[in-house]
DNA sequence: AACTTACCATTTTTT
DNA sequence: ATGGTAAGTT
């Protein structure tokens, strides 16, 4: 047996510890970039090279998808031939959980065509409950309903559990109740939601002893990344897999513990050496990843949290140039400033993939597509809505799963008038009625819906849908989906639907819909690729559930990413712009009237944000911010004054407070023209300044009489230019719109 | 049943 | 600003 060198190599003495020690419990904690998931990749190359298991005999939870594909390409370079084989066990927990599930259904208590339902499916079965009990959702918001439900199960409550717990709550009493009734509809719809998988999972393990010994068996090694966001459910399930080989490896770092919204618990690593007493416990202790200026700033943020344990983090890499901290004017002009110091820094030599722009909340990414667009900058954006949840898309899906279950309500009544066909209100309530009163599933009404004179004067109608749906079935076959997908496109009309409902919006519909063919398409070949079999309709609807913006393959590789700062958890980049670092925004409003634990999360995520950074981090907020269309003046955030400001470089009077900045400083810089300012006769650098120069519409592009373009009032002729008190306005004449005066900096006018 | 209007919250983060 | 919904109108 021979253990090919390079899977030790480069690894300091405590990580080949972590990768050697392959018997027993191991935890290894340790900050960031100190090597946690390279040790996890190895072990797995280590386990296999030794011949101590096979690839399908190790169960290897990741946080994405796109981790787990990364792993397993590593792990592929590192091992001989003969060791390489497919990981079915390598994803993330819910992957994993959902293929256990699927090889026992029944013992699950489910048929074996049951449906994942997604976060609006979840919502909107949430609500027709909320409707049938008569609670107004103005008493119990949806949101706090669901996150209630999700928590319960998190914690391993179901329904009687949640009530026994909360009998003397009324307000959790009250959601108790929504909860058995979602849980009994779910049933019916023969649906789980993402929180169910787990939960199921659980129960399908602790319930059937045949289940548990059967995977007990197959899971020699079992390994845990990012142990610190996993939840009660997950942990147990852990535990009880782990009971026959004992051999469970987790890595983690309570500082990055930011998913409690979801259920995590820190409690799980905090306990793990208790839990398991004879673990082995790995500390490492060297970052390899940041420059020392940026770990400092991230080790005296973090170090306000009470509730951690200390560690001790040292730098392997120079010390690096300072931490760049920009007062923006605003939202617009802070992205124009990324945009600048990306070209500045491309010029230098770096390349679209080292830059990442991370924020707190998805709505901030707006701005920055549009101002890297207008510069030609490719980046690519993730996370927010995703393609598969468009509203067109969802449409042409739901079609595909009540094909393949027509249990599944939640795609039926979104279709069952979509493109119209005169099924109104009336009608479904009416179906719903009579589907609770014969206990038959809806589906099963409408189709025999002839037979119940309250549906007569609609028994047409739904015999034509339901005879659609039935000729729709005999097109699923594997490796087909396509000619399904065209099938419905061709019985539903939906296509020349959305044409006539909306010309322009339609053709945008229509475009998407398209793209959904070839999503089916990539995942055909790359499934059988993988697995080498045939695609299923249910593993290419459980695919698009389950998969998120991450996992997407993209045309190319190199871009600047641009995420929160969540989706940014265990990446990397050499430069990292942190923005919209303001009081409200980040910490979160939420987090601050909350709790010290909601504060605590907040830094958590801080110090996160800020040991992604390998060479260069930028810290950015702006004077004022617009949201929900007023504009508000901000704050610096309180993260940004825990970090010294002798390692930070400060451009455009990024400490001075607002109060005291100059009325002509901030109109110039409005303008963006080049500034000399002096101080005591000296010319005083302002980095932020000088850069911004090429960011905006330039003067003196324009001239009187210029055919130009505006977004909203479409085209006309420049009439005037002039200066305004220390801003330039252009005067436009619209075709349209007539004369509107408009700042230049924002009129982002094209010359046509 | 389909369409119109007016009002409402929504933005914290995701599998 | 926007999109979703409730109520009212055709
Ligand atoms: N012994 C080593 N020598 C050189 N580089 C290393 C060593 N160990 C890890 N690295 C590098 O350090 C960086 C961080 O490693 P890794 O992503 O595994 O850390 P991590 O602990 O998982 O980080 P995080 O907790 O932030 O996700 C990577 O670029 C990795 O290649």
């Amino acid at each position: 047996m021979s253990i090919k060198n390079n899977i030790l190599d480069n690894l300091n003495e405590e990580q080949k510890k972590a990768v050697t020690s392959t018997q027993g419990a191991v935890l290894v904690l340790a900050g960031a970039g100190s090597g946690k998931t390279r040790v996890l990749t190895r072990r797995i190359a280590y386990i296999l090279q030794q011949g101590l298991a096979r690839a399908s005999q190790i169960l290897a939870i990741t946080f994405t998808n796109k981790a787990a594909a990364q792993i397993k390409e590593r792990v592929y370079e590192l091992c001989d031939e003969d060791f390489k084989g497919y990981f079915p066990w390598l994803g993330t927990i819910h992957s994993c959980c959902l293929k256990m599930l699927r090889q026992y259904p029944e013992e699950a208590g489910f048929k074996s065509n049951f449906l994942i339902y997604d976060t609006d499916d979840k919502k909107s079965v949430i609500k027709s409950c909320m409707k049938q009990l008569n609670i107004s959702d103005k008493a119990f918001s949806l949101g706090y309903v669901a996150a209630q439900i999700s928590r319960a199960k998190d914690d391993l409550l179901g329904y009687e559990e949640f009530a026994a717990a909360n009998a003397n709550d009324f307000q959790k009493k009250t959601v108790a109740k929504i909860y058995e009734l979602y849980q009994t509809k779910m049933k019916e719809y023969n649906a789980m939601d993402f929180d169910d998988i787990i939960f199921n999972t659980y129960y399908l393990l602790k319930n059937n002893k045949h289940v548990l010994e059967y995977f007990q068996n197959i899971f020699k090694y079992i390994l845990i990344d990012e142990f610190q966001d996993t939840n009660i459910a997950q942990y147990r399930i852990f535990a009880m897999l782990s009971m026959k080989y004992r051999n469970l490896f987790v890595v983690g770092d309570d500082d990055q513990s930011i998913y409690s919204f979801r259920g995590a618990n820190i409690k799980n690593i905090l306990n793990f050496e208790k839990d398991f007493p004879d673990s082995t416990v790995i500390k490492l202790e060297t970052n390899y990843r940041s420059c020392e200026n940026i770990l400092k700033a991230a080790n005296c943020v973090i170090r306000n949290n009470a509730a951690r344990k200390t560690k001790t983090l040292k730098t392997s890499k120079p010390e690096g140039s300072r931490i760049n901290l920009y007062k923006a004017y605003n939202e617009l002009n802070e992205a124009i400033y990324v945009a600048n110091e990306i070209k500045k820094l491309i010029k230098q030599g770096y390349t679209y993939r080292d830059f990442a722009v991370l924020y707190r909340t998805n709505a901030q990414s707006r701005v920055f597509e549009r101002v890297f667009r207008e510069r030609d900058l490719d980046y690519r954006i993730f996370g927010g809505l995703s393609f598969f949840s468009r509203q067109e898309v969802k449409d042409v899906l739901a079609y595909m799963r009540v094909v393949f279950s027509t249990d599944d309500d939640a795609s039926l009544f979104r279709i069952i008038n979509q493109p119209k066909r005169g099924i109104g209100d009336t009608t479904i309530k009416k179906i719903q009625a009579i589907a609770s009163y014969e206990s038959v599933t809806s589906y099963d009404v409408i189709k025999n819906a002839d037979k119940y004179e309250q549906l007569s004067s609609a028994s047409a109608k739904l015999k034509a849908f339901s005879d659609m749906i039935e000729q729709l079935k005999e097109c699923d076959v594997p490796g087909k989906l396509e000619e399904l997908y065209d099938n419905i496109l061709k019985l539903t009309g939906i296509n020349e639907y959305y044409l006539q409902e909306d010309a322009n919006l339609g053709r945008e519909r229509v475009e998407n819909i398209k793209e959904l063919k070839s999503a089916i398409v990539t995942m055909k070949q790359s499934h059988e690729e993988d697995y080498g079999e045939l695609l299923t309709l249910a593993a290419f609807l459980e695919n698009v559930t389950l998969a998120t913006d991450a996992d997407k393959e993209q045309a190319s590789d190199n871009y600047i990413s641009i995420m929160t700062l969540h989706s940014a958890k265990g990446l990397e980049f050499k430069v990292v712009f942190l923005v919209g670092m303001e009081e409200g925004l980040f910490p979160s409003f939420m987090s601050m009237s909350e709790s010290m634990e909601g504060l605590e999360e907040e830094r958590r995520l801080c110090y996160v944000g800020i040991t992604r950074a390998m060479d260069i981090l930028y810290c950015i907020y702006a004077e004022e911010r617009t949201k929900f269309g007023k504009t508000q003046p901000c704050d610096q955030s309180r993260f940004l004054k825990e970090i010294p400001r002798e390692l930070v470089n400060a451009s455009r009077k990024a400490f001075e407070s607002s109060e005291t900045s100059g009325f002509i400083f901030d109109k110039l810089f409005m303008q963006n023209k080049p500034v000399s300012v002096t101080k005591g006769g000296k010319p005083v650098d302002i980095p932020g300044l000088n850069i911004n120069t090429e960011a905006v519409m330039k003067k003196e592009d324009y001239n009187i009489g210029d055919r130009v373009m505006h977004k909203k009032y479409g085209e006309g002729y420049i009439k005037d230019l002039y200066d305004d008190n220390g801003m330039d306005i252009v005067e436009v004449n619209f075709d349209m719109a007539g004369i509107k005066r408009l700042v230049m900096e924002f009129a982002k006018l094209v010359k046509v």
